[in-house]
DNA sequence: TGAATATATGAATATATATTCATATATTAT
DNA sequence: ATAATATATGAATATATATTCATATATTCA
């Protein structure tokens, strides 16, 4: 007798093993849209450089100059970082003069920094 | 008389603005170890399909067939972001029989996603 | 033992992104 | 007006990564 589907090796995809489950699950389940809005916000915090730009503002408010200065990198890297952190609302930028000062947005940043540094030191 | 420089658009790469905000800064800027480990555990959460894995899990532990058929990607895709998320240890499995269980791993995980789920929608 | 099923994973491809370089813009000082 | 300086940004390149496809592994059941 011929059987002339390929073999399967995964039914999965179609049908829930625990359908229960999956029913509690779409309560918390965010949307497509909701969840690439979130998934771009840890973007923006998942550079090593960003991390260290806005760890340098917790407490004060620094110069671009500043920053690359502590950093040791270059002031145009620095410039494209803060642009990333600037679009996803993580700082804040105010010009006095020819200095632009950067500060970190909200206490959320500040949460979410202190959330990870607890995670990866166990 | 002749300038052999090259023109110098940038001199603030070699010395701080503000020498006092930077010492400050010094106190709360991390190590560029800590940075890449707190940036890696960011880059986890930052794929829309890893953010709805996750906030699928936040009430109930579901097993990879149960992902898949929710957010009606492959089983493959889904193992591999698994991966992912087990690495930076954001879930936890546990296996029975051939079937495997996925649960957050802990507290800080709900809170990062809380806590970017606030931010996104102000 | 062999078939079925749940999950994992290596390789390949396509897409995103971090840095550099060059240059533009904005502000101040001469 | 011109020079100097702080910052921003477009283009190019190099590297990372998400998905797919094929296949491997692990477990159960007949």
């Amino acid at each position: 007798m011929l059987n002339l589907m390929t073999k399967q090796t995964t039914m999965c995809e179609n049908q829930a093993i625990h359908p229960d489950a999956v029913a509690a699950a779409m309560d918390t389940l965010v949307t497509n849209d909701l969840a690439q809005n979130v998934a771009r916000t840890f973007q923006a915090l998942a550079d090593p450089t960003r991390v260290r730009l806005l760890t340098s503002l917790l407490t004060v408010e620094l110069c671009v100059c500043d920053m690359a200065y502590m950093l040791g990198t270059s002031q145009s890297a620095v410039s494209h970082q803060l642009r990333v952190l600037r679009d996803l609302k993580l700082v804040r930028a105010r010009r006095s003069g020819r200095v632009i000062y950067y500060t970190l947005d909200d206490d959320h940043i500040r949460d979410l920094l202190q959330k990870a540094l607890d995670h990866v030191q166990h």
